[in-house]
RNA sequence: GGGCCUGUAGCGCAGUUGGGAGCGCGUCUCAAUGGCAUUGAGAAGGUCGAGGGUUCGAAUCCCUCCAGGUCCA
């Protein structure tokens, strides 16, 4: 089995335009060679055997061009798949479905140039009802990543067409038997809508399927909604039964297979949504003018069934990456066939991952960056089972980007960047597994100290939750050494931390909230106010426009007019406003009747993409619907903005050019006073590389290179080098922004933004900050025109008052700082010196000096015990703690102790030779009363104690009470 | 967005009821061996993540913030 060879196959049967008609494949199955149509099928088991299987029919490139072929010649526009990632959608963590890029046409409030349109979407499900991340790999059918096929109908055609194309792909162009497939249609078996008879018409008028063979189901199986609101439709679906060995549940007491039933015998093949219903708020359902056609085949699924395979990792979209897995690990085909969990894992994984970063996803702990982390962990993990020790990936991702390349180009242009990726997060992990397991093995150790053989579930979870060490590794290095691990408690702390972290606001889609605004849209167009394409939007041209109020909103409702004070949304017929929109913040300004009712506006945004609103107060008069205005953009703010925005097309140029091409930017926030530029780098930025990229972005900026704005279909742009971000759609016309001459431009974006007109217009720019958002993103912050001016001014200010007080020019502040801070630190040594010298005499003095008890200032005799009482001046706690060392190095028994002033405060050191400490003097019971009278308290060690306090008067007196108590101690 | 863990010398870390900021590796100097690997002696290097608070006294206790890790959404 070669894949060179099976490449070569599809290209060349693609450009013939043959297809490969199949035949009923399950016949083939190597398993039964001679299994007859009764009993044609082996039993099914969890785990087939995935090594080696011959398969015949064609390759998966084959089938997913074969179903692209078939719909261009019926009329459709093959649209490329949209990005994993829907930047325009944040209540979607990740393209689940195909209709997620047509969701603005369904919605009715975005069009497209074309009205049928075929593609394979590349999907991702990693939670839900039916798609844990955990049963990936355990059944044969689950994925993470996988391509829907689909085609679509924008007001073209509708039931007839679709059935019919449907049951001629598959019935001719495939050659499923008609004998094996049905169809389901829809049948209300809740509210009023009936059966379905169109569809269920066509079944029977334009196909030659077995009419037993048309089934009724009803909202729960055969009715689409989006929403709880919005477009919706009966569906019509298509299975195929596999015959009875396919069933999995055999051995369930009372089961039957059916269509729609539980088991794996009938496969649903293909969903066909029609779409003519808007559903409201309310719940009523209103007949769409424009009637769309939805519908999805699962790719992996087909490619089984076309293949004759038992699992969709029987095929060639997984056979490549799991045999160099196993060649990898130099398995034979008896171990691969030993841990097939594992392998599966693995080749779904790597592909997922693989895709995701090449949507531009990174793995990180937040949202989607956390659910690729996530992915490429466990695949790790798993890899660990089957014995990889290196980070190994990234070689599997090649293979992935070598078979699938082909038709995503996008693994191809960011190779480099997946595979580094995926190498870092595996290193990563093992960083962060290694110091969890030494977590782990303090928790064993107590363990073996007390004698326990189980480690209970909160102790697992805890290395789980907060180490990151999963439960499968905890279990496998503690089963080594005898213990076991309390599963059960595990999962109910795993359920308490979920809890416990709450339901936190997550991208809730918030219909209600863009439905007034939908609503609204839809009135004014209807009405003829605006025309289909929405607000006449251009930021591009003048700042001031005559234009009309169409529209007042308040508090999420559309109002007639809006008094002085009033906070209100404004929408006007047209407007020279920018709307938020791309990292860039809507612009403020004024609209107003000239000597009538004046707005400030504070922002502008784009709740939909045809409605503008300007949000603002009413300062003066009473604004009414209907009246002319005058909008004007606040220039100053637009320009600082503009500067703002060019810079950060410069600074990503240069960001390439410096830290090198794997930069991508990861978001922006374009504000008049600064801007953000967040960008995909693995370290930090060097204050060398910094310095570099400010200065060569303000040469480009000194070079005065014009800038241009240009509109061009997407992939002509980036046929010319446009660093297109992800996420933009395919198929559109898009807006870039050239800086440089034509002829030899200096960057090229994709962009539709605001910008200056010649770069020197910029005018300074400055790095203000670099920094880590997450794992793998840095972000750096920058001025430019005014601020930077305004920054650099206040800089020197400060830093002539510096030299000012240094008494000397700017250029010398380092110098004479440093040359300070080092007399600063001799001198310092040099008081120490001498301090300790001027300590030691007055040791020597004092120990000479013999007074009775209750006074100070020399050495008393209480009880035959030396004891040393002083004050010392300009002492410090530590000079005096060396004191009684001496003290003690001197007189092998005895006590010393000591006071000062330091600022306004007393401080005492008491110090107890240990023989005394025996005989029942402690020096923290001899501080506390002492400490009392000078209104302070203190403490420490028996040997050692320290005592602060208020009254600097009683100091002398707390001193000589010390003696006395050393007499108390000893007698009692 | 929420829970938990961690920020102490260049790196890796210790620091036990609040009371002398330490260990290992590395760096520098000197010495030993013919040289090196090495060994011995000594030295430099710290705003204990930042800022508040409690206290006579805070790396340690409390609060806020920042950064990293990790789990859940």
């Amino acid at each position: 089995m070669s894949y060179n060879h099976r490449h070569d196959r599809q290209r060349n049967s693609h450009q013939a335009g043959q297809y490969t008609k199949v035949e009923h494949l399950r016949k083939r199955d190597p398993t039964v060679p001679d299994a007859g149509p009764t009993t044609r099928c082996a039993p099914v088991c969890w785990f087939t055997d995935e090594v080696f299987m011959s398969k015949p029919g064609p390759t998966s490139a084959e089938i997913r061009q074969q179903f692209l072929d078939f719909f261009v010649s019926k009329g459709h526009t093959v649209v490329p798949s949209a990005s994993l990632i829907p930047l325009n959608d944040p209540t979607l963590l990740f393209t689940n479905a195909g209709m997620n890029q047509f969701k603005d046409v369904f919605l009715g409030v975005g069009s497209r140039p074309y009205t049928r349109a075929v593609d394979s979407q590349k999907c991702m499900r990693v939670s839900g009802k039916h798609n844990d991340l955990e049963d990936v790999g355990k059944s044969p059918y689950h994925h993470t990543f996988f391509e829907m096929l689909g085609n679509w109908s924008f007001g073209d055609y509708y039931k007839k067409e679709a059935i019919q194309w449907a049951w001629e792909l598959l019935t001719d162009r495939w050659g499923l038997p008609k004998d094996e497939l049905f169809a389901t249609v829809f049948e209300d078996d809740r509210g009023d809508l009936g059966r379905d008879q169109e569809a269920s018409d066509c079944w029977l008028s334009v196909t030659d399927v077995q009419p037993d063979h048309v089934l009724y189901f009803g909202r729960k199986d055969n009715f689409w909604e989006m929403g709880e609101s919005g477009p919706c439709g009966p569906c019509s679906e298509i299975h195929l039964d596999r015959g009875q060995a396919f069933c999995d549940l055999s051995d369930v007491p009372g089961h039957t297979c059916r269509v729609n039933g539980d088991c794996r015998r009938f496969l649903e093949v293909w969903n066909l949504v029609f779409i003519q219903y808007n559903r409201h708020v309310d719940g009523k359902l209103d007949a769409l003018p424009a009637k769309h056609v939805d519908t999805g085949m699962g790719f992996e699924r087909m490619v089984a069934i076309l293949q004759g395979a038992h699992s969709n990792y029987e095929t060639d979209l997984f056979s490549g990456t799991m045999s160099r897995t196993q060649a990898l690990l130099g398995h034979t085909d008896a171990q691969r066939r030993a841990d097939p969990v594992a392998y599966r894992v693995i080749a779904d994984h790597a592909r997922a991952s693989s895709f995701l970063i090449a949507d531009g996803a990174l793995p990180g702990n937040l949202g989607r960056g956390y659910v690729l982390r996530m992915i490429i962990r466990r695949a790790a993990r798993f890899g660990k089972r089957l014995g990889f020790r290196e980070p190994f990936l990234a070689q599997l991702a090649e293979q992935v980007i070598g078979e699938m390349g082909g038709f995503f180009g996008e693994l191809v242009d960011r190779r480099e960047l997946v595979l580094q990726t995926l190498t870092t997060e595996e290193e990563r992990f093992q960083r962060t597994l290694d110091a969890a397991m030494s977590q782990l093995e303090e928790v064993i150790a107590e363990l073996q100290a007390t004698g326990q053989r189980t480690i209970d579930g909160e102790t697992a979870f805890h290395l789980y939750a907060t180490f990151g060490l999963p439960l499968e590794i905890t279990r496998d290095v503690v089963q080594e050494r005898g213990f076991t691990v309390d599963e059960s408690d595990f999962r109910a702390a795993s359920e308490k931390h979920k809890q416990a972290s709450g339901t936190g606001a997550f991208g809730a889609l918030n219909a209600e909230e863009t439905g007034v605004y939908v609503r609204l849209l839809a009135e004014l167009v209807d009405r003829g106010v605006l025309s289909a394409s929405g607000v006449d939007h251009d930021p591009h041209g003048q700042l001031v426009q005559h234009a009309n109020v169409v529209a007042l909103v308040m508090d999420g409702h559309v109002v007639d007019s809006a008094e002085t004070g009033a906070e209100v949304e404004v929408v006007l017929d047209s407007t020279p406003f920018y709307a938020e929109s791309g990292g860039q913040v809507g612009d403020s300004g004024t609209i107003r009747q000239p000597d009538g009712w004046l707005i400030e506006v504070a922002d502008v945004q784009k709740p939909l993409p045809a409605l503008v609103v300007h949000r603002g107060r009413v300062v003066r008069g009473q604004i009414r619907t209907g009246e002319a205005a005058l909008a004007v953009v606040d220039a100053e703010r637009r320009w600082d903005i503009m500067r703002n925005h060019t810079a950060t097309h410069l600074l990503h140029q240069e960001l390439r050019e410096v830290l090198g091409r794997h930069v991508l930017q990861q978001g922006s926030l374009v504000a008049p006073d600064r801007f953000r530029f967040d960008f995909n780098h693995p370290t930090l930025v060097q204050r060398s590389e910094l310095d570099a990229m400010e200065q060569r972005v303000n040469q480009v900026i000194l070079r005065n290179l014009p800038v241009a704005a240009g509109h061009a279909s997407l992939r002509h742009a980036k046929e010319q080098g446009a660093m297109a971000l992800f996420g933009e759609k395919y198929g559109e016309v898009v807006r870039t922004i050239q800086v440089g001459e034509p002829s030899h431009p200096y960057s090229l974006e994709l962009c539709g933004g605001t910008h200056v007109n010649q770069t020197a217009e910029i005018g300074l720019f400055h790095i203000v900050s670099e920094g880590s958002v997450g794992a793998n993103v840095r972000r750096i912050e920058a001025v430019t025109g005014r601020a930077a001016q305004a920054l650099a001014h206040e800089q020197f200010r400060v830093l002539d008052r510096a030299a000012e007080q240094l008494n000397t020019n700017p250029t010398e502040v380092d110098r004479k700082v440093a040359a300070l801070l080092e007399d600063i630190q001799r001198a310092e040594k040099e008081v120490a010196q001498l301090q300790r010298a001027l300590a030691r005499s007055l040791l020597d003095r004092l120990m000479d000096t013999n007074v009775p008890l209750g006074s100070t200032q020399g050495v008393a005799n209480a009880g035959g015990v030396p004891v040393l009482v002083a004050t010392v001046e300009n002492a410090t706690v530590d000079s005096m703690r060396e004191m009684s060392d001496w003290f003690r190095d001197r007189v092998p028994s005895g006590v010393a102790a000591l006071g000062t002033v330091s600022g306004d405060r007393p401080t005492l050191v008491v110090a107890v030779s240990p023989d005394l400490v025996d005989r029942g003097v402690r020096a923290d019971k001899l501080i506390q009363p002492a400490a009392r009278l000078i209104g302070g308290g203190g403490g420490g060690k028996a040997t050692l104690s320290q005592a602060g306090g208020r009254d600097k008067l009683r100091l002398t007196e707390a001193l000589a009470l010390v003696p006395c108590l050393v007499l108390e101690m000893l007698e009692g």
